[in-house]
DNA sequence: GAGGAATGTTGAGTATCTTAAACACCCAAT
DNA sequence: ATTGGGTGTTTAAGATACTCAACATTCCTC
C-alpha cells in the first residue's frame, strides 16, 4: 500500500471500509510451478512422486484448476526443494545477462594478483567469491538450489558444464556466469582433467 | 504409471507412502496469523468480515485444524493487507530496540542544518527520511502495514501516540521511532496542536 | 506400421476445506 | 438477575481440493 491510503484518516463514525479490493496480485502458481517444474527437468509424475502427491493434483495446480491447500503446495514444493516464500517472490526469467565472455570481464586487481570482477553492469551486487575445484565427471546433482542471494564465478582451468534456469551451457577457462541463487542450477565436469573455478556467494562481506 | 508403481513396494502393514522427509519448516500459520491479528486489534469477526470469509474459518485456521487453500489464505491476509510471502517471512517479535529517548540520538549533520541519526546501533539500515505533520486528532487508522523494508521518523513538535506490534507509547519533541514497517502500527495525535514528525521510509536513496 | 513407455489430461469418487448457525463464555448496563 | 453485544469455539451441510484410474498423445524401438 502507498504510503498516503495507509495515512488516509479513518471514518468518524465506525463505517467500515468496504471490502478492500483485493489487488494483490496472487502469483500465478500454476505457471510458477510448471516452469520451475521444467527447469528442473521433472515430470509431473516424477514430481509427485518425490512430493507424495498424485501427478493429477500437479497437472490441476498447474492449470490453475484448484486452489492448492497450503499443506499440499508444501509437499510439493519440498520436492525441489523450495520454500513457499521464495517460491512466491522468485521471479521466472533469469536475469537479463547470465552469461558473460572472458573479454567482458574487468580486471580489478594488478600486479601478481589478479582480481576480475564479474557482473560489472549488474548496479546492486551483493556477492562474495570462492575458490572451487571439480574432478572430472564430478556433478552437482540436477535438484540444487540454494536458498536466497546470487551467485557467480569464473573458470579458472578445464571446463564445467554449467545449467541454469533450464539453460545449459560448457564453458571454459576464463567464461564467467552470475545468476540468481534461486534459480534451479548445475555443475557437471564433463571434460578430461580439474576443472577449477573462482565462485562467489552472497551475501557479502566487502 | 505402471512400472514405477511395480518397482516401488508398498508396505502392508503401514500402508506407508514413500515416507517423504517432509524436514522442511513450514510456519506455524495458525500461530502467526491470530498473533498478526492481535497485534492489528481485530477480532476473528471483523476479520472475517473484511476477508470475506467467515469467523469460524479464521478460528479454524488459528487452530491449525485446517491447512487453507491458496485462495482463501489469500483473501485472509488481503483483510490486513499482507502478502503471503511476507506473512510466510515475518518475524513475530518486533526487533529488539523500537524506541529511543531523545538523547540516544546521535548528530550527523552541523552547523545551520542538523540531521540526528537514529537508530545508530543497528547495523544494517536502508532507509530515508521524511516530513510530516499532524493535526490534532489526526489518526492513521489501525490497519496499517506497508509492505517491506523499515521505517522510522523524530517527533519534531506537538505529540503523537504510536502503537508498533502491540505496543503503545506516546512520544513527545525529541523522541523517535525505529521498527519493521511490515509491523502493524499507527499514528495518533492524542494533543491539542499540530504534531510534526521528520519520518522515513524505505527504501534509501542515499 | 505395432508395440511399449513415457508424457499431460480428464472424470468419478473420496477426503478435506469452508460455510452457516448454534453454542458457551465474558463484561457492561440495565 | 437479566438483557445485549462482544468474544472464540464447535458442529452438520455444502463446496472444493485431492486421489485413483482411465484416456489420448507423443516418442522410441522393433
Amino acid at each position: 500500500m502507498p504510503k498516503d491510503s495507509a495515512r488516509t484518516f479513518r471514518r468518524a463514525h465506525g463505517g467500515q471500509p468496504p471490502a478492500i479490493e483485493a489487488e494483490g496480485d496472487l502469483p500465478d502458481i500454476g505457471k510458477r510451478l510448471r516452469e520451475l517444474r521444467n527447469m528442473h527437468g521433472l515430470s509431473q509424475r516424477e514430481l509427485a512422486k518425490r512430493a507424495g502427491v498424485t501427478n493429477g493434483t500437479i497437472s490441476l495446480i498447474e492449470q490453475n484448476r484448484i486452489s492448492p491447500s497450503m499443506g499440499s503446495l508444501k509437499k510439493v514444493l519440498d520436492g525441489f526443494p523450495i520454500s513457499i516464500a521464495d517460491f512466491l517472490t522468485l521471479d521466472l526469467k533469469p536475469r537479463s545477462k547470465v552469461f558473460y565472455a572472458a573479454k567482458e570481464l574487468r580486471e580489478i586487481g594488478g600486479g601478481a594478483i589478479s582480481f576480475k570482477l564479474v557482473g560489472r553492469d549488474t548496479q546492486d551486487r551483493d556477492i562474495q567469491m570462492m575458490h572451487e575445484r571439480y574432478q572430472p565427471g564430478a556433478d552437482t546433482g540436477s535438484d540444487m538450489l540454494s536458498h536466497t542471494g546470487e551467485e557467480s564465478g569464473i573458470v579458472v582451468s578445464g571446463l564445467i558444464e554449467l545449467t541454469v534456469g533450464g539453460e545449459t551451457r560448457t564453458l571454459t577457462a576464463g567464461d564467467a556466469y552470475y545468476f540468481d541463487s534461486r534459480l534451479p542450477h548445475r555443475f557437471r565436469n564433463t571434460g578430461t582433467i580439474d576443472c577449477v573455478i573462482v565462485s562467489a556467494c552472497t551475501p557479502p562481506s566487502f
